[in-house]
RNA sequence: GGAGGAAUGGCAGAGUGGUCGAAUGCGGCAGUCUUGAAAACUGUUGAGGGUCACACCUCCGGGGGUUCGAAUCCCUCUUCCUCCGCCA
């Protein structure tokens, strides 16, 4: 959610700033949210006043009846009525603009950096950085029949035992997801990121913070007898940790690192999009998170990108980095580099990170803050997150490029997680 | 699941209808003293809205109500603690 502040002092330019990047027109709701912004202000002046003159007779109220003075004290309280009435009108008025107000500001996205190429869809996205590799020299396998071949995923088990998208891995094939897992987190580990374990459902202001909510609610899991969600991402639990916190400058930046599970609906999803572990309801993931000041986000923000690409290189897998356009961009972010290792059995990239900074847009919601060194006055914290890294993609992408005659290689830096170098 | 109790500022903890945004202690910050530090002493120290700045308004777990006036009374929800039951 965009602070009032910026859209009070230069709307016009937010407006600008969207058309030109994101290929979008939000003039109309930075219109009207400055309208209803000025009214609301209007009528709490207003209720002020008069909350503020009840006030005084109320005090001299009490004065009266401490001194005895019943009958001047009970003339006062008759005149109290109309002002009562008046405040509970003016009262009504303000939570009803204040309502208002805010439908208008989950409309509006976050405005892009300066960097973010102008575009409207993943075609303008800009890539910044394709690796080099050799391909190799077999007769290349799409990565579930190599799932199928070796016996490490087993699909249709997971349609019998809970639906499409969730698929059931099996002895090797297990544990390689776990090892991955283990890897990525002990490289955050020593990368800074403090590790967390959260909840994997979260209640609805969790997902308000964090801004799933209202926009997106089809797209989680819905447990409607105890209004909680599944997390579609682990960024929900871990950032609203920090909900309606108000930290001390010196705390940050705050790192953390978290696997969880991924829960996600995915409606209206098909085709060839869906096949294999491109896109599932539930998947594993590594996330990183930090919380850092204004002035320090976008350093952050590079660190945490090297770090995805370090895995990823570590992995030796062939990759590329792209930053997107305007029009690519998630509602929620300023910044965003996604992360795409190469599939070479279906001859296309998969997304396997999105590293993101949020400035202040996430932590206007979650309500946020630090203490400035500089002033001592509160600020919002700038959020950011990145997947380090989304486990069936990388899988995939891992056991279609070392797929061997003899059978798939296992990378070095993964062996002394799973026992074993080949799987045959 | 049943029966009781509790929720107050960064923390601890008073306050049960009228200058209470809230005593006191700890912590934090600034100063005095000191070569420096500690101790001691003095001062200062919550947040949000609003304003050019004041004024002013709001906030004592969340929501609602009673009253001229609520941290204080009533209703409701949530969470925590104690006891009982059940259980991985």
């Amino acid at each position: 959610m965009l602070e009032i502040q910026r859209i009070r002092l230069n709307k016009n330019q937010l407006a600008e700033k969207l058309l030109e990047i994101r290929k979008a027109d939000f003039s109309n709701e930075l219109n009207e949210a400055f309208r209803i912004d000025e009214l609301k202000r209007n009528t709490q002046q207003k209720l002020d006043d008069n909350k503020s003159s009840l006030n005084k007779l109320s005090a001299e109220i009490g004065k009266l009846f401490k001194e005895g003075n019943h009958k001047l004290a009970n003339e006062i309280k008759s005149e109290t009525g109309v002002l009562k009435e008046k405040i509970k009108k003016l009262k009504d008025d303000f939570s009803q603009l204040e309502l208002q107000l805010n439908e208008v500001l989950y409309q509006i996205p976050n405005i892009p950096n300066d960097l973010v190429p102008q575009g409207v869809s993943e075609t303008d996205n800009e890539v910044i950085y394709e690796s080099e590799f050799t391909k190799p020299e077999v007769n290349l396998l799409p990565h579930w029949e190599l799932a199928k071949k070796y016996n490490l995923i087993d699909f249709e088990l997971g349609v019998k035992i809970t639906g499409a998208g969730f698929p059931v891995y099996k002895g090797k094939g297990a544990i390689l997801q776990r090892a991955l897992i283990q890897f990525f987190l002990n490289q955050a580990n020593e990368a800074g990121f403090e590790e967390l374990l959260v909840p994997h459902v979260v209640n609805e202001n969790s997902g308000f913070g964090t801004g799933q909510l209202p926009d997106k609610e089809g797209q989680m899991y819905h447990i409607t007898e105890d209004n909680l969600y599944l997390i579609p991402t682990a960024e929900v639990p871990i950032t609203n940790v920090y909900r309606n916190d108000l930290l001390s400058n010196d705390d940050l930046p705050i790192k953390h690192v978290g696997y969880t599970p991924c829960f996600r609906r995915e409606a209206g999803s098909y085709g060839k999009d869906v096949r294999g572990l491109n896109r599932l309801h539930q998947f594993d993931k590594v996330e990183i998170v930090q919380i850092t000041s204004q002035e320090e986000s976008y350093r952050a923000l590079t660190e945490m990108q090297n770090h995805v690409e370090e895995l990823i290189k570590q992995l030796g897998l062939p990759y590329r980095i792209l930053r997107l356009c305007g029009g690519d961009l998630g509602f929620t972010s300023a910044l965003t580099y996604d992360f795409e290792v190469l599939s070479l059995g279906q001859d296309s990239w998969l997304e396997v990170s999105s590293v993101s900074n949020f400035e202040t847009f996430q932590a206007n919601r979650l309500k946020l803050r630090y203490k400035s060194n500089e002033d001592g006055k509160p600020k919002l914290a700038h959020t950011l997150n990145g997947s380090a890294l989304a486990l069936p993609r990388i899988l995939a992408s891992l056991l279609e490029f070392y797929q061997t005659p003899e059978g798939i290689v296992i990378p070095e830096v993964l062996v002394p997680y799973t026992g074993f170098n080949l799987i045959k």
